[in-house]
RNA sequence: GCGCCUGUAGCUCAGUUGGAUAGAGCAUCGGACUUCUAAUCCGAGGGUCGGGGGUUCGAAUCCCUCCAGGCGCGCCA
């Protein structure tokens, strides 16, 4: 393949081609005869500072500071719009992640899955996508029922009645805290009833209460879902029922041991899987196919899920099944989440069930809060399990990333008040940008006007971290410019267009922190 | 046993649709404030890219094989 690329190395300008390289085997000739060949006859638009051959073979252009200029001033007219592709696609495309189960409290992973779904939506709306972002509710089956009887259990304990607490039973203490509120709320009503309508009453209405503070504690994290979609309603509307008709129709179903199960090993599964049980109960998978079919319906083009690393198993058979309801095979996306390592300091923090050594999501948000949480969720690949140091989150020292960055917005703020304070203003478009020559400065701009091919990369690479690692480097560059140069003097001309540079810096910075959904300090 | 992910500097990680001398942060060592925020900046050292084989002008990247770690292999969700 020929190509234009960024090189990485300093030194070979800012875009090279490989083209000599790939015809030299078609050519017989030496690439670097080709290369010096293009080299010597290419002409030169105005744009261009120089075309170089180098060996082995790359040809390397270097861009004038022409382009420098236009991208900030590109920045100064589109202000938090710059870099996003604002024609629309009109490709609907949806985003469903966290979907944790409302019986209890969210660990740290679900921080991850949510900093990442969240950010993720935010770039693929900033390309051009009509985004969509959905939570999952699974509100039915076995679970909801243990779950309720749990409620039940405590609920009469709290009464001073003799229960006994279901063997599978949630053991965790917000389970005795959700009881001691029906009390709190009801008093003692329910107890007569008979046990199953306790039941009954008690998971419905448990299960919104953890619904709620889950909504709750994933709002104060900054994410935002465009819907809600609950598993009960499959059941209960016949979209399920209706669902597995379809796939009877199309010839993948078939009974077994009293089972109906389908076909998923004719599409990249190790082995065919159970909708109906024996017992005539559906399965979760069976729930899973119908919410899917109804995602295609609602129109989507691509359906994007992240997982946690612990449901990869479940992968293929969820994209057989999207097959044979006729979905174009790529349709199904799923990014899997290796999960969070929780350290202090040197010292790993074991999560353990058994233990009781947990730390809730809630409680590493009101520990270091959304900012720097977001942060560390989104700094590394999905697929590296992530070790996320909670005294470093917490440290205000320019090791830890989160502040690293959000200091050079604040500085570039104080010194927009101080020029304030004197009378002026950055005016981006009267400033004489091209007296923006030195080092620092050029570089600074060069990484300004490299964000619109970031972010699309970013996004089309469902690559979060990618925004984590701009934003470090638009800072370090930042920092170094400040220290090497002066921006408010006595020459009046040089301060506008400066005020001008650090004032697109700092929009910049802004856009990038709003897209990871964590706050642009003014004063810190 | 099978499947997915991972293995790169002392540590945490980028780079993996083949490209140039393998990068960054932290840590270590050495420097820089009479200044718009030192919560900052500059410099140095540090590597058999898990091992071995192969493919080609060129391999951290592709193929084969072995080793190590995480996770998963239910008519649970």
């Amino acid at each position: 393949m020929i190509e234009l690329e960024k090189p990485k190395g300093k030194g070979h300008g800012d875009w090279s081609s490989n083209i000599a390289l790939k015809l030299a085997s078609k050519l017989h000739q030496p690439p670097q005869a080709i290369a010096e060949f293009i080299v010597e006859n290419i002409e030169q638009p105005g744009y261009l500072d120089k075309v170089e051959f180098a060996p082995p073979g790359f040809i390397n252009f270097t861009l004038s500071n022409v382009w420098l200029y236009e991208s900030l001033a590109k920045l100064c007219r589109e202000r938090e719009v710059f870099g996003h592709i604002r024609k629309s696609s009109g490709e609907k495309v949806q985003v469903e992640f966290v979907s944790a189960n409302p019986v209890g409290p969210m660990h740290v992973g679900h921080g991850r899955w949510a900093a990442l779904g969240d950010t993720l939506a935010r770039m693929l709306r900033a390309v051009g996508y009509e985004v969509s972002s959905e939570f999952y509710i699974n509100d039915f089956g076995n679970q909801m029922n243990i779950f309720g009887r749990s409620v039940v259990a405590r609920y009469q304990q709290c009464l001073g009645v003799e229960a006994e607490f279901p063997a599978n039973g949630y053991q965790g203490n917000y389970i005795i805290e959700i009881a001691k509120e029906i009390i709190a709320a009801d008093g003692n009503k329910y107890l007569d009833l008979p046990a199953e309508t306790q039941v009954e009453i008690f998971t419905q209405r448990a299960y919104k209460q953890v619904l709620n503070n889950l909504k709750h504690i994933l709002t104060a994290m900054n994410v935002h879902f465009d819907n809600w979609f609950s598993e009960q309603w499959l059941h209960r509307s016949g979209y399920l029922k209706e669902t597995i008709a379809e796939l009877k129709v199309k010839g993948h179903l078939y009974e077994k041991e009293g089972a109906l199960w389908l076909k998923t090993s004719n599409f990249g599964d190790d082995k065919d899987r159970v909708l109906i049980r024996a017992n005539g109960e559906p399965t979760y998978f069976a729930a899973d196919i119908a919410y899917h079919r109804h995602k295609l319906e609602r129109g989507y083009k691509k359906l994007i899920n992240i997982w946690g690393a612990d449901h990869h198993g479940y992968v293929k058979r969820m994209q057989a099944a999207m097959v044979m309801l006729g979905a174009p095979e790529d349709t199904l996306e799923i990014i899997i989440g290796q999960l969070v390592n929780l350290f202090s300091g040197n010292r790993q923090i074991r999560m353990s069930k058994r233990t009781g050594e947990m730390v809730t999501l809630e409680e590493l948000l009101k520990e270091i809060g959304s900012d720097a949480a977001r942060y560390f969720f989104l700094m590394r690949s999905p697929d590296t399990p992530l070790d996320f140091d909670i005294e470093l989150a917490k440290s205000q020292t320019s090791d830890n990333p989160v502040y690293y960055v959000q200091y050079a917005h604040a500085r570039i703020c104080s010194i927009l008040r101080k020029a304030a304070a004197q009378e002026v203003k950055p005016d981006g478009f009267k400033a004489n940008l091209e007296l923006l020559t030195a080092d620092p400065e050029l570089a600074l701009m060069r990484i300004i006007a490299e964000w619109p091919l970031i972010l699309k990369q970013a996004a089309e690479r469902r690559c979060p971290y990618r925004l984590t690692q701009y934003a470090e480097n638009l800072a370090t560059s930042f920092h170094f410019f400040y220290h090497e140069c002066r921006v408010i003097s006595d020459d009046s001309q040089l301060t506008a267009a400066r005020l001008s540079l650090v004032d697109s810096t700092r929009m910049m910075l802004k856009n990038v922190l709003s897209l990871m959904g964590i706050g642009a300090p003014e004063k810190m």
